[in-house]
DNA sequence: GGTTCTCTGCCGC
DNA sequence: GCGGCAGAGAACC
């Protein structure tokens, strides 16, 4: 590739991702869901193209992270000490029967059930052995909400019940065994993807970080300034970093394509060697 | 049940 | 890279 061609296509890529943080945060402080064709004015494109590129670099179409924001809204409002109907008011849905519609799929659960401590949520798990030592691998109703890596198998478990400290953590059937395998062949070879639903949980902020640790091809990484760049929040190193370091899904959100701007691996959740290794394995392909 | 909105594939510039 | 159309499907009223 010619030089002039690629520093144009970088300049293109900043001039994206700034639209798309923009139109992210758009979305977070509104207090109704923006329509498309809204989004697209504010940023200056049409709705076609501003659709694309948003799913392109987010993995999500505008309506679905809109969508996820409402939800996650809701969750927060229920973790007050207010009424079930308050909450939906007060996160934004137009009327409560529209929310308890989707209530299912956006809390796995009645609301009532999810103030009360969400006592009902059934986790399955897992432990196995990998080339990068023992892995334990979980999944709710909705998709894998764990993957960790570690020396001790039994302190996988562990990290698992403090986590989840309210939920019924049942040990897999054989049906699940196979979504172990699936996750295993995953972490062996990075590059063939996940074709796996995840079960991401995290604040606003720590979705936008790890959609975008989504986005950096196996192979690379980025330096923790570069993703706040990224992410439209430049001055936010810090909480990027400890965004990276809640990750509960190892591999899937690859946070360990993140290094110190030195070139210095720093940190991994799941130990710097198992980060080594897995950066090593993504280069060599 | 009609209308509007979202989403995607395809094409032209 | 970007805009636009067509058509299907979902959401809305």
């Amino acid at each position: 590739m010619a030089p002039a061609e690629s520093i144009k296509e970088s300049a293109n890529k900043t001039r994206h991702t700034a639209i798309i943080a923009k139109a992210c945060q758009y979305i977070e402080q509104a207090e109704v869901m923006p329509s498309l064709s809204e989004l697209a004015e504010l940023v200056g494109l049409s709705a076609y193209h501003f659709h694309r590129i948003f799913k392109q670099a987010t993995g999500l179409t505008p309506k679905a992270y809109a969508s996820a924001q409402l939800s996650q809204r809701v969750r927060y409002e229920l973790g007050k000490n207010r009424t079930v109907t308050d909450a939906i008011y007060e996160a934004g849905y137009k009327a409560n029967s529209r929310f308890y519609e989707s209530a299912d799929q956006t809390l796995g659960m009645t609301a009532s059930k999810y103030r009360k401590g969400a006592p009902g949520i059934t986790i399955r798990f897992a432990v196995a052995e990998c080339t990068l030592g023992p892995l334990l691998v979980a999944a709710s109703g909705q998709g894998i909400c764990a993957i960790s890596l570690g020396n001790d198998p039994e302190r996988l478990v562990h990290e698992l019940q403090d986590r989840f400290t309210n939920a019924n953590l049942i040990g897999a059937d054989h049906d699940f065994e196979t979504l172990v395998a699936k996750v295993i062949g995953f972490i062996e070879a990075p590059q063939i993807g996940l074709d796996l639903p995840l079960d991401i949980r995290g604040t606003a902020f720590q979705q936008r970080v790890w959609q975008a640790l989504r986005q950096i091809p196996s192979g690379t990484t980025v330096s923790y300034t570069e993703l706040a760049n990224r992410i439209g929040s430049p001055k936010a190193v810090r909480a990027v970093a400890s965004a990276c370091a809640a990750n509960m899904l190892a591999v899937a959100i690859p946070c360990h394509r993140v290094v110190r701007i030195d070139g210095d691996l720093s940190g991994y959740r799941w130990g710097v060697e198992r980060k080594q290794a897995l950066l090593e394995r993504e280069k060599s392909k």
